[in-house]
DNA sequence: CATATGATTCCA
DNA sequence: GGAATCATATGA
């Protein structure tokens, strides 16, 4: 069996595995992909993830142990993997967003995007709550090599406010398997402005 | 019980 | 630009 992230890599907030795990490898059977798109999602107080509704049916896993997956349906078609991470009670997770195929995907099959990336993979909401430390169908391999990360805001939370603009998005600079072009490289210190957000609101 | 909506993708 | 499609959340 191929090796496996430590109980402990999961132990920390959910924006520093959520850079860390970029260029980890995802393992379900025998189908390998490199993860290269994340998201961080912070628990409660982040208005764009499940945790802000609190441990219900549906968050129960994402409140549960790090290191399991927790795995959504999403418009009522896709489904969405995620890792658990920080500690029991804190609802943090991060969301993988893309894969580029190593081994065990048919050619032509796309697996950019949360949504292909179950599909390609063979991942749904039957592996919600799997263990990925023990000896499950789920696994994720530490990666070779440090890629060069690029930063950007999280695609798809707009409806969460301000906080949809934290740069809690991560990606391969150089992977051509993104879910999407890199948005301006907010990296470079170089933060786009919206708008409508900036001087109308105030809570 | 009724209704609104989403961590998306695909088609026109 | 808009539809597909349904579990979950929220309010009557």
């Amino acid at each position: 069996m191929r090796e496996r992230l430590p109980e402990d890599f999961y132990e920390r907030d959910a924006l520093t595995v959520a850079r860390a795990l970029v260029g980890t490898h995802l393992v379900h059977g025998d189908r390998v992909a490199r993860i290269v798109e994340t998201e961080a999602y912070r628990g409660p107080t982040d208005l764009a993830c499940h945790a802000r509704v609190g441990v219900t049916k549906r968050t129960r896993t994402l409140y549960g142990p790090p290191g399991r997956a927790y795995v959504f349906l999403i418009y009522g078609m896709y489904d969405c993997f995620n890792v658990v991470c920080f500690g029991e009670g804190k609802g943090h997770a991060v969301l993988v967003r893309a894969v580029e195929p190593v081994r065990g995907v048919a050619e032509g099959v796309r697996s950019d995007g949360p949504g292909r990336l179950t599909r390609a993979l063979g991942i749904t909401r039957a592996h919600d709550g799997e263990d990925l430390l023990g000896g499950g169908r789920i696994a994720i391999a530490p990666r070779a090599s440090r890629p060069r990360i690029a930063v950007s805001a999280r695609v798809g939370v707009a409806y969460a406010g301000a906080i949809a603009e934290a740069p809690w998005r991560f990606f391969d600079a150089a992977s051509a398997h993104v879910s999407r072009p890199s948005p301006r490289s907010i990296g470079l210190g170089l933060k786009a402005k919206a708008p409508s957000e900036s001087g109308a609101r105030r809570r």
